[in-house]
DNA sequence: CCAATAGTGTCTATCAGACATTATCTA
DNA sequence: TAGATAATGTCTGATAGACACTATTGG
């Protein structure tokens, strides 16, 4: 038989397979905290619960995976992410009550600013403090893959300045370092984490000042294009 | 309607969704080269060409993900690898001509000479120098994924020992040197190679001396059991 | 002894940690 | 001017790069 034949015979639900999904841990920052989007679940299974954004590959729609992630964000965002990287891919036989079922998750970063004026127009969705998920009990798995997501970003954190992405396009060397120790979980030197983004070039100074509350004005940055793919030879210690 | 009724009348096949599939990147080291294990398709789509050992999900025999990765991978080599870990998934609508399809890969590593008598048994499979599969034409996008998963293991070389698995259970520093060179593709100081090693106590002396073809013997050593999860704090300069 | 390979000593360069100091804003 | 916050100066310590040197084997 020749691969022609095979293909136009072919039937694809031959064997039976996972279910699969597509699931994103969209990270952002507001009130000087780490907040996660989350989705109230409308229908079964785990119906009521709280659960990560995510849907399935829609076959005629989608080109690819991430494009599937891109357009169930852009659902609940009304914008796509600045920053959307695959995490992992979760996938058991007993994650999921329907039997057997992949998640396939990417981590991405917003500002928060960008979205929420939409994002409180979609009843289901909202804006929750990471430490605050981590106490309540997930639809399926999410709790745990949430979990991950944290981790990874805490290591990018140490070598590299993606957590940036979950600013607004403008922003200060100390809300950028208020950020990363917020991620990190410990206070960071002043001197060593401006020294090393200085030395790098990794961001443009546009001029511009920000009042604060009380004391000196705080420059306003902007990233450089490349500087999200920017690793440090040394990470920050640990 | 409640849960329970809803899952009883649940058909997963409702949707059409994409196909699913498990690939690895199994990698080794014998003569002085990097290998990749791979398999001759006997059956379409892309019969005759060569790929990434991989398959499905076996719903029954399967409890996650890992597990399908490593009844795989045990088919092919008689035994399990020492190290494997996701790599990646790649989906999109164009990678198999059967239409829409996911791949969860995984990237292992063992030792050429633990398997090496039981692959040559099998016929569709064989050890292949990396560098002459970047040339070949594999079947799907398996020649990407492996160059993926050789990034990959690059970065890890710089970070960590994890090379180490390729080699047999005790091997020299020298040889574990000389494989980190091959996968970075440059040659690395002694000096600095040696004393992270030392001082990260990653590895545990047998006390045993290997004879060379000329010149002092190398000790042999073996990796203690954390020293593939340690990574330093500094990379080598890539 | 010589050639070859394993393994060490030691100096320099780089960069993070620590913390003091200066700069610039508002009340 | 005082208080607060931003930004810089500078010393120390850890660790990788460079490379010379010593050690141990076989012929």
């Amino acid at each position: 038989m020749d691969e022609k034949r095979f293909l136009a015979d072919y039937d694809k639900q031959q064997f039976d397979s996972p279910l699969i999904s597509i699931d994103s841990v969209l990270f952002s920052y507001h009130d000087e905290r780490l907040k996660v989007l989350l989705v109230e679940r409308s229908n079964h299974p785990e119906r009521g619960k709280w659960g990560l954004p995510g849907g399935f590959v829609d076959l005629q729609l989608d080109q690819s995976l991430e494009h599937t992630a891109r357009r169930i964000l852009r659902d609940k965002t009304s914008i796509e992410p600045p920053y959307l990287e695959q995490l992992q891919s979760f996938g058991n036989a007993s994650r999921d009550k329907r039997g057997w079922s992949v998640t396939v998750c990417y981590s991405a970063m917003m500002a928060y600013q960008s979205c929420e004026p939409h994002v409180a127009t979609v009843t289901d969705a909202q804006w929750l403090d990471i430490d605050l998920i981590e106490q309540m009990e997930l639809a399926f798995d999410h709790g745990d893959i949430i979990a991950h997501a944290r981790e990874r970003l805490r290591q990018k954190a140490l070598y590299s300045i993606i957590p940036a992405y979950a600013l607004p396009e403008q922003f200060t060397l100390p809300e950028l370092q208020q950020l990363h120790e917020l991620i990190i979980g410990k206070p960071l030197q002043k001197k060593s984490f401006r020294r090393r983004i200085e030395q790098a070039e990794l961001l443009i100074d546009t001029g511009k000042k920000v009042s604060q509350k009380s004391g000196r004005p705080a420059s306003l940055y902007r990233m450089k294009d490349m500087a999200g793919s920017y690793t440090f030879v040394r990470n920050l210690e640990d």
